[in-house]
DNA sequence: ATAAATTTAGAACAATTGGTCAGTAACCAT
DNA sequence: ATGGTTACTGACCAATTGTTCTAAATTTAT
């Protein structure tokens, strides 16, 4: 590779790499070509000589992520056995290494870590909290009753809600009796669980 | 009420009905004030007449949502007596009543019915795909394996990506610990469940 | 009927945006 | 060294944005 090519590719890198921090930090939306222009000292034009667009820039950033979290996540596989360990490895990577995900935090409008759009965060905060609470009373109640084992019924209310808000994302194409049946089983598998009758429960 | 004043809530009720349907539709920042004038024929300076700011409306619209669906749902909720009834209720009530509250799509940038923005909806449902697909072959090895029990992996794969990435959504306060910790108890629910071992399981 | 108050309209504004383009600099092959 | 290619710059553009302002229309009060 050339002098020259190398030094190009590195300058594609570091647009990719400011664009993916400022995304994370500001949302898509709200991340100019300008912002990255000046993250990068790169001029504008130089960025529309590497990407098509900004979408194509997006998508770029996108596909290097979610490859890298692939390999890094294959990577930690290896040291887990059976499925349920894997599951809880999974989930243990995804907060450690993949915090700030695109699923989670860039296609957020108003969640970002600088948006000054602090009326509306407070408005949201205050939003969830009120749920998270009423959720919280409504499973206590079932503490209460025996319907459920003791625990921490915070914990369970914000895995609930969690449940409530999710499931639209990951199924915006089902009708509303697939949709029903999803939410259901969801539920159920919150109250039953999905192991095994005769699998050891030796969590905790 | 005067005549005149009646008039003029009507307006305002119309103002905040439209851009309930626009936020939903298109999102908060995809949707200017003069989308909300053009569908309504109310004129852009009479909106900032109602409203101090599209902040100020986008909160206003956001809190008449709230209670309506609070209101709505306590009435539903009398005819549940068990919590487990109530907890399916609520998501039922969820889907059929709110299924696009702000808390699921409105703070979302890409996946509004109306945005120009496929491309990066393709790739973002592509991604998404992936993921549940990856899901589903780990679960399928459980069931295979007898870790699990017998279930339709799909739904499952669903459910667990959802945990995954919604509960960032819902914990943006929490330190790492305190993230790890949530999300293994959402594994261990997702596992074992909430329900006491001497409770019927009298779901399907 | 007239004055005052409220409600409405729409032009205008400053700022920001994604994107383009003509030109310049750096580098490469010959 | 020179000509050609690649990488890069920054001024510029058209469009859109939230917001403001002035003036007109409508209703109410006197």
């Amino acid at each position: 590779m050339n002098k020259k090519q190398t030094k190009s590719m590195l300058t594609k890198k570091k647009i990719a790499d400011a664009a993916k921090h400022l995304f994370i930090q500001k949302g898509y939306t709200a991340t100019s070509i300008e912002n990255i222009s000046d993250a990068t000292g790169v001029s504008k034009g130089n960025i529309y000589y590497h990407f098509e667009s900004k979408e194509g820039l997006f998508i770029y950033v996108l596909d290097e992520w979610e490859k890298e979290w692939m390999e890094q996540w294959e990577e930690q596989r290896k040291q887990y056995t059976s499925t349920t360990e894997q599951l809880h490895g999974i989930a243990k990577h995804f907060v450690i290494n993949d915090y700030n995900h695109p699923l989670t935090n860039v296609a957020d409008e108003f969640f970002s870590h600088e948006n000054s759009n602090t009326l509306i965060q407070n408005q949201l905060y205050k939003t969830i909290n009120t749920r998270i609470s009423y959720s919280q009373k409504l499973l206590s109640e079932g503490i209460a009753s025996g319907e459920f084992k003791s625990d921490d019924s915070l914990l369970l209310a914000k895995i609930f809600d969690t449940l409530l808000y999710g499931l639209n994302n990951i199924c915006r194409d089902l009708n509303m009796k697939e949709t029903l049946d999803l939410y259901a089983k969801a539920i159920d598998t919150f109250l039953y669980g999905i192991a095994s009758d005769d699998s050891a429960h030796s969590h905790d």
